[in-house]
DNA sequence: GCGTTATGCAAGTAAGTACTTGCACTTAGC
DNA sequence: GCTAAGTGCAAGTACTTACTTGCATAACGC
């Protein structure tokens, strides 16, 4: 009558390790690094405390390991590939590929945002993917800069354009009775707002 | 020979708290509510740490009254009174007294951010002037929009302006080597942004 | 079947931390 | 000068928490 037997938990090799890296991050988004205790994280997945030791050495480990497995870059070739020439619907495309992208990692996000000023590594791969992406988003307004679409300064053009989505995605954690989600609305509008600005012509 | 004889420190009532709120401020800055230990803020301010316990009753209350003393919300009369009709130079103006008020707080802010699915009530005073202010903004547009100056929805815009602001303060800190420290150009190329957008006409 | 490996379980260790307390001393107000 | 309030200091309490350990048991490869 051990409990193993009760919850009968999937026991291969790699599903206890996943089990703890996606309680450990819903942990870390409600709670914050030290807010959450290793015996949660532990319930939370349905895994004994020492196995979490045994799994991943130390609570920094694992919380390092959490954020590398929630941050992969795959999917910026994915973007690169659809735009199409067009400029505003390539910024839609580029615009809502960000805020998904950011959505998905926004807990991680301002973790690191609260934590940069301490010891933790957590800021750099979290912050990996959308430094990446402005790469390309500046890249992309010297392009269109270079073809006498835009005019501005391709970074500052770039800075500006991520910070719409940034401000965005923190306004909806911070404020999400005033955010409807209603995401392909926000992108055009951001988008139109972005290239014609809010004067009325 | 008592130590309290070689800093000479001002011993006066109101002193000793001051010390406190300021210390307390630095360290939640730079290593967060739960990072920050009761000895290590004595230890900054130059007091015992019974003595902050005698001042403050308790850790939280400490952090209570830190938030509040450094989020007070007097300038917005006088961002108020400085709008002279100019569209582009109240924007502006808006603008800069946000990106000031901003930069106060950032610490603040971030910290409230880490911490709103917890359980302090700290987020309520960090975000209560930038909330203000956002109303303010979002009259402002809509008085613009009825005449006929800006199109667009008055929440959206004054969403938007604020996100602008914001998604640059926390630009800056978490990228401050990109962001050269030069304000009034800033501000000049967010509000021409927004009010002209990008597009090269 | 059998050894290896992963896990559960219970207990414990060591360190940190919020908070307290009793006493001596200094300072400010009267 | 005297009293009272505020503070320093040192020790201590109660609690949390990261991490360990020894043993029993279940699953997996051979």
């Amino acid at each position: 009558m051990a409990l193993q037997q009760l919850q009968a938990v999937n026991r291969s090799p790699g599903a206890t390790r996943l089990r703890l890296l996606a309680a450990t991050r819903s942990l870390l988004a409600a709670k914050g690094r030290r807010g959450t205790t290793t015996r949660e994280i532990a319930d939370q997945a349905g895994v004994n405390e020492a196995t979490l030791f045994r799994q991943f050495g130390s609570k920094d480990a694992l919380v390092d390991a959490c954020v590398e497995h929630y941050c992969s870059t795959v999917e910026l070739q994915e973007l690169l590939a659809s735009l199409d020439g067009d400029l505003e619907r390539d910024l839609q495309r580029i615009a809502s590929a960000l805020i998904q992208r950011m959505e998905n990692v926004r807990d991680l996000i301002v973790m690191s945002l609260a934590e940069e000023n301490a010891d933790g590594t957590v800021g750099e791969a979290a912050w990996r993917a959308p430094t990446a992406i402005k790469k390309i988003v500046a890249d992309y307004m010297a392009k269109r800069i270079a073809a006498g679409e835009l005019s501005g300064n391709p970074l500052f053009l770039a800075r500006f354009f991520m910070g719409m989505v940034f401000s965005y995605v923190m306004g909806r954690k911070r404020f999400p009775e005033e955010y409807a989600a209603d995401p392909p609305a926000v992108v055009e509008f951001q988008v139109g707002l972005f290239l014609n600005g809010a004067r009325k012509v």
